[in-house]
DNA sequence: CGCATAGTTCGTTCCTCATCGAAGCGTTCT
DNA sequence: AGAACGCTTCGATGAGGAACGAACTATGCG
């Protein structure tokens, strides 16, 4: 009988097995369309097209509506925070979902979170500019360090060039349960790894392989 | 059609109104008893009792019974870590239910979450701690500093005593949107500002309240 | 234009699940 | 022992909402 944020409201949309379905693939930071959400979700169009109207509804999601497509996707990083805290809670309680997999394994490895680098490789990676001093952990924040913009300027990433949403942000990885590197630098890194074909995107999965070479030129990178 | 941990399964428990109400209550860290929830909740005692069983069912709640009591409290740290992220989203993407009224000001300055301090004056404290050295900061983590034991003992709080649980842990303040102090001594804190009278609970609600020599001594405890 | 594709809206069906009263079990108090 | 209390279990009721097929709107293609 208290008051405060609707809690139940936004917990109720992520507890329909059709909606979370949705979601979670649209943790994998692209946007996707209605019918591509319905085959994840595994329901009729008519029945995805409601959910994502009650997604939409409740502020989960944003639709970018182009020709006859409309693509959703989350509604921002707090929403992708708040999946990983409920998938973080799921997997320490659940009745471990049968034998974790090979495909699993690799969700430890890498994997993407929204529109970063999220698993082991990804807490690795944070940690090491933080020790090399490129990235400055203050208190919560992450900022950047002197030496960041010749840094990533040298592996072809301007640290500079977007404005609204702050570079660095830390993000808590459930498989790990220490930060990674979020926010505009983040998704820039994610850029980088798969356009230098350092790494492909397991179909159907928020996984992330790389390859013998890729993970190389990746560790010079950012773990050198 | 994807797999890995049930998100659905956990977020359908948070997301009945009921339920909701009843964990936002156990958020305050006190244990309660299945009427005293049922209470909080608005629902007959049966129905109550049904969702305790549900919630226990799910993983999230622990309970202890002590003669013809039974006390439910959440089951731990990432529990709340999650239903305070659930909680942000809600304030942000809600309707803003009505005004902030002067109850919801009082939570923002000062709130309990599980068993510690949250809220502006909580963060105020943490970067305090961290910019005197007392605690250090170290990647996500957050660790004792050198002159931590004695700063604490000399205000009566001794660091070493309980092994289990990490002393310091980061948990991220739905309010402020950056971290405040968890683990047992942000536990500890919590009980000495309560136990020294320096803020008291508002009936019913995770509100703070400082009196004004109470304010006093506490910054001069920890905000010095 | 007419046809195909992408999505939404509508109406109906069906099932899950929240709710409560009544009854049952265990504990405490006198 | 008996009575009061705390809580759970059982059974019946009812409402909300998830599902789909069919019809409708909008965009793109020839």
């Amino acid at each position: 009988m208290r008051e405060g944020p609707d809690i139940a409201r936004i917990a109720s949309l992520v507890g329909d097995p059709a909606r979370a379905n949705m979601l979670n693939a649209l943790m994998g930071g692209t946007a996707l369309t209605a019918s591509e959400l319905a085959l994840e979700a595994g329901v009729s169009l008519p029945t995805a097209s409601s959910h994502l109207g009650k997604l939409m509804e409740g502020g989960l999601l944003t639709v970018a509506s182009q020709g006859r497509h409309r693509y959703y996707g989350l509604a921002g990083p707090q929403v992708a925070g708040m999946i990983e805290a409920i998938t973080g809670v799921a997997a320490s309680v659940g009745p471990q979902r049968v034998r974790p997999g090979p495909r699993d394994g690799a969700m430890r490895v890498a994997r993407v979170c929204y529109d970063h680098l999220a698993g082991e490789q990804a807490v690795a990676m944070l940690d090491r500019l933080v020790a090399k001093n490129v990235l400055v952990r203050d208190e919560q924040e992450i900022r950047l360090g002197p030496s960041a913009a010749s840094h990533f300027a040298a592996i072809g990433i301007d640290v500079y060039t977007k404005p609204r949403r702050p570079v660095c942000r830390a993000c808590l990885d459930w498989s790990v349960r220490r930060s990674h590197l979020a926010g505009t630098l983040g998704a820039a890194i994610l850029d980088k790894t798969l356009a230098e074909k350092w790494a492909r995107r397991e179909k159907d999965s928020r996984a992330v392989i790389f390859s013998p070479p890729g993970r190389q030129a990746f560790e010079r990178a950012f773990l050198s």
